[in-house]
DNA sequence: AGAGGTATTGACCATTTGATCAAAAATCAT
DNA sequence: ATGATTTTTGATCAAATGGTCAATACCTCT
């Protein structure tokens, strides 16, 4: 009789949650500061409170917390402009969309910061993620846009690039907050970041 | 007689100079693409076309290439900037500072991620620089555009949060030039980008 | 030509790091 | 309780990596 191959376990058992669990959010902080090469599988060990060897026993490769990492908060990403309704008022829908990244960047930077150094660095784990489910969602929106240009309730502009620069002007926040806080000479407030971004995108959309 | 401590040559040779160029040229394609812990020493030595002790000898150390390199296109980056003018139009000044950020962006896209890589895990390296000429510069062209504010002829906008805007816009194509290209499904070009760019940014600014 | 400095390199070293393994400890099912 | 399974870890490995050094090759100036 052949010898049973040594596998992994099937089942998740309730140990297995919660360590999976604790080592995301240790490897969260430890990949979004210093990202993946950068980081080692010592310090996310320590961080998460367990051996590396017990860590490895749950990801056998650092590659695969880092997969795992940027699976378990990428459908996150895409929620807020999920939501853009193409039936709602459309400074009231982009609004809120605006607010939304901004409280994100604000509540979850470092998942801001994981992303943001993927796709800095050529984005080799998640090319699928961007050709595929970002894209289309960003096609069907975009069309969204573009029918409220059409009905003339907001000014003509590529809706694509508004995209972008919702995008980046929010994510920035997160992302580049050391030099936002350098150039102020404080911590920026959300508030204020807010009143200042939604005035600075959407006051030019309204139609002439 | 003490003996001469060994030392580095004091004088730069044209060789030096040459080697000097060589292999900042090359670092700034290894470390705008891996990131300073994710760039070798053997990478760079190898795209500069010498052996490692050789590329050791014109900088000591890893760190010394990484901050050369900083420092050799810091100024580069403040000068659209600096050029902004209170005495011209504001219009045309904010628009020709896009244009050139915009460009800059396109031309030289690996400098715009090593910068973003740098202040994205907290800018250890140049940190003085945010909070001195930087914060300095920003402060002074705040004042700028808050002056066009003051005598009515810009839209009133919190100048630092415009400026903000204008940096991370212009630089998302860049940094996340993968994420650029796979939602639009091509390489993005630079004149549409620009048209795009400058109608959501500028177009909120006419006052009322 | 040749002396003295400059430039280059192969060989090597110490540390870090991702990963493995066997064995022990803890948990669970009956 | 007890046997089977899951969980944990100390010890260890091989490869990668930043950095050193002594020896050699190359320039340059007189």
């Amino acid at each position: 009789m052949m010898p049973h191959p040594k596998v992994k376990p099937v089942v998740n058992t309730r140990i297995q949650a919660r360590n999976k669990e604790v080592i995301l959010a240790a490897a969260l902080d430890i990949f979004s500061a210093s990202g993946f090469r950068g980081a080692t599988v010592d310090q996310i060990a320590a961080k998460a409170e367990m051996s590396k060897p017990n860590l490895l026993y749950y990801f056998r490769r650092k590659e695969d917390i880092y997969v795992a990492l940027l699976e378990h908060t990428l459908s996150d990403w895409l929620a807020p402009l999920r939501a853009l309704d193409a039936e709602g008022d459309p400074f009231a829908e982009l609004s809120r969309y605006i607010t939304l990244k901004l409280e994100m960047s604000d509540a979850n930077p470092k998942a801001s910061r994981l992303f943001a150094n993927e796709i800095l660095h050529g984005a080799p784990m998640i090319e699928k993620f961007l050709k595929g489910p970002l894209k289309q969602l960003v096609a069907e929106k975009a069309q969204v846009i573009q029918s409220w240009i059409a009905a003339g309730k907001v000014a003509p502009v590529d809706p694509y690039h508004l995209i972008f620069a919702i995008w980046s002007v929010t994510q920035h926040y997160a992302d580049f907050a050391v030099q936002v806080d350098a150039v102020l000479g404080r911590r920026e407030d959300l508030k204020s970041a807010q009143k200042a971004v939604l005035e600075i995108l959407l006051r030019g959309l309204k139609p002439a």
